[in-house]
DNA sequence: GAATAAAATGAACACTGTTCAAGAAAAAGT
DNA sequence: ACTTTTTCTTGAACAGTGTTCATTTTATTC
């Protein structure tokens, strides 16, 4: 048996990530500890460092998992291919609230969670972040087919970003966020006017 | 002189609301320190808590002069009041996103500091925010006479919001965030598509 | 100017994430 | 099967936080 080593080391991995969300989802990023994870998790507390190089690395495991769910939950939110591209947006939107709602603190973690400074993300999870905008390239270039590769993406971060700032706002219950109970009808009716808008307007890209 | 504890009282404040303020320029949110704020604030540590109940509430402080800061240079960027609605917006979106980066730590200070779990907002912060949208009412309303009071509040937030998403992401440097050199045009796009949505549809409000 | 009240001080405390010498466990050697 | 060697695991100790509070210093009052 060469790989005990191997398979107790990727086990004592698993049941950190495992705690580690669980802690999250609890507490949020914020009551996220290491005493209390590493308990959970039924280790010592130096076992963290040996299996991640420390807490944000850790942190950063747990939100490639939450963004392979939404990234899926969002595929699976998808129309037809020939649906018009107002019902995929408004779909791809809804989808979004929905998962946001769903997965409050492990999404608000997506987006609060901060490396020290001078640190960089490591290059294995910038990619996990693709998931939230390659959908939207589609139904975007059926919108506005004038547009080249390059402007669909900046489009796609712009369009993601707008939805996300008005779901982000209302889910850390900011004071000029939108009451939860008005966030659905509120984001359909941006994602309308900006259909609409993009639709009509030919702008420079 | 029965003023001069009051004075003193008073100024003490006011250095560690400036020593705040400049930390957080240089060093963000995060690298504000208690100790190397009484430092710069020529204090003891523990004058501090003297002045104010804890670091929150002079976090809290700092953010009250950048939000009134930011109030007035919004409302100095408004146009005539019989200007185009789309100017108005597009004028207010192009002082925004001009804020934000002239003051980026202090303006990222103001979305990414969070109270502990279970502290309340103090009322006398709460108002401050009202800035951000209350500018906005007044070019929706002629973009939009069909809705009512609240109707108009709810759609302020949303729209302050969704250009918000996109300067946040953006100035945090997010993987899915538009590049800087790009803030503006995407900014520009995102409230000309959203006036011409708006000005067009007549959804549920 | 003495007595009293108020405020400033910084060492000490409680709680973080992280490290590392010492011990336990596994693998290799014979 | 037992020893040796390597590897991994452990949790006490460390460095760095925000916060408190007995003591000292300062300001006000009589």
């Amino acid at each position: 048996m060469g790989n005990s080593r191997e398979e107790k080391r990727a086990d004592l991995r698993a049941r950190l990530i495992a705690a580690a969300q669980d802690q999250i989802t609890q507490h949020g990023i914020t009551g996220l500890k290491a005493r209390a994870l590493t308990t959970q998790a039924g280790c010592a507390l130096g076992a963290l460092y040996t299996a991640f190089e420390d807490l944000d690395m850790l942190i950063l495991h747990v939100n490639a998992r939450t963004l392979a769910r939404l990234g899926e939950t969002l595929k699976a939110a998808l129309p037809a291919p020939d649906a018009p591209p107002e019902a995929a947006l408004q779909a791809l939107a809804s989808a979004y609230v929905d998962f946001a709602c769903a997965n409050r603190a492990l999404w608000i973690a997506l987006f609060e969670h901060r490396l020290p400074e001078g640190v960089e993300m490591p290059d294995w999870h910038r990619k996990d972040h693709a998931v939230l905008i390659e959908v939207l390239i589609a139904p975007l270039h059926a919108l506005r087919p004038d547009l080249d590769e390059a402007a669909l993406v900046m489009r796609s971060r712009t369009t993601f970003a707008a939805v996300h700032g008005v779901v982000l706002l209302a889910l850390q219950g900011r004071f000029v966020g939108v009451p939860l109970d008005q966030l659905k009808s509120e984001v359909t009716a941006l994602v309308s006017a900006m259909t609409r808008g993009a639709h009509l307007g030919q702008d420079a890209g």
